[in-house]
DNA sequence: ATTACATTTCACCAATCGGTTATATAACCG
DNA sequence: CGGTTATATAACCGATTGGTGAAATGTAAT
């Protein structure tokens, strides 16, 4: 318990069936039991499925006569989405400087040169290591 | 076992330690031990929650001398990017046909009509930003 | 060869997860 | 009212997870 959002949001989407579901709601509100055939499971787990989806906010339900359609709530997928951006904007400045590196070696072979032909797979520790941003 | 790569990745990212770990080696590689002391884990945690991250394709790890560091391997969330993304994408096209049924609604006063003009819910999407690089 | 250090592996534990069947609730329809 | 339908809850089960301490495995350094 007390999970924070962004743990609840990435268990509940690390699950296929959880996944399906969200890709089944994309086209439209469902309900339990229209899940529950596709999907070869028995509807108590299909509601368990649900209920760790709202929980996450990433879907909701309404209610309407007997049943109670699940609909997706694509705000909820924000703070996931967020999250994850943010490392592949990392990821893009890794191949900036990546880019930048290889250009400056191109341009000027430097002191501490050692370009000894098939440079190493770069398992270098590099002490004073590139990357610094962040936190 | 025989989980599909998308669910090995969320449910990689649904820990927190791990999203730690992983924020943690955004500025650079690390040992283990170097880990294990702010996170108040044993060694034993902490070679598994690596062991986690690196099944996933999020880092990957090197060998220098005893220590054996773990270093970020920002390609392994492009599964889980791309994912989130489709579902972005989703939800920005959910504004835009908002933003077409109000327009209709506007142009054509149905006969449920409740054009009170200022219940604009002032959705200034600034569409296709940033992400720039598709994959 | 011995010692010291970093890491992994092993055996265990409690809690959570994803599923089941069986039962309960709730809303509609005669 | 009684019956049907849709969903929820309860109790249970096996597998997985996140953690531990203790022991095994490198790898250097002396």
């Amino acid at each position: 318990m007390t999970s924070d959002p962004l743990s609840t949001t990435f268990a509940a989407l690390a699950d296929p069936t959880r996944r399906a579901i969200l890709a089944r709601l994309a086209s439209g509100e469902t309900t339990v039991k229209e899940l529950s055939e596709p999907f070869e499971l028995t509807q108590p787990a299909i509601t368990k499925h649900l209920k760790v989806l709202e929980h996450a906010g990433l879907i909701s339900r309404s209610r309407s006569a007997q049943t109670r359609p699940a609909k997706l709530e694509p705000a909820g997928l924000q703070v996931a989405w967020q999250w994850v951006d943010e490392y592949r904007r990392f990821w893009e400045e890794s191949f900036d400087r990546l880019d930048e590196y290889l250009k400056r070696l191109q341009s000027t072979p430097g002191p501490d040169s050692k370009p000894s032909g098939s440079n190493a797979p770069s398992r270098d520790k590099e002490k004073s290591n590139g990357h610094r941003r962040k936190h």
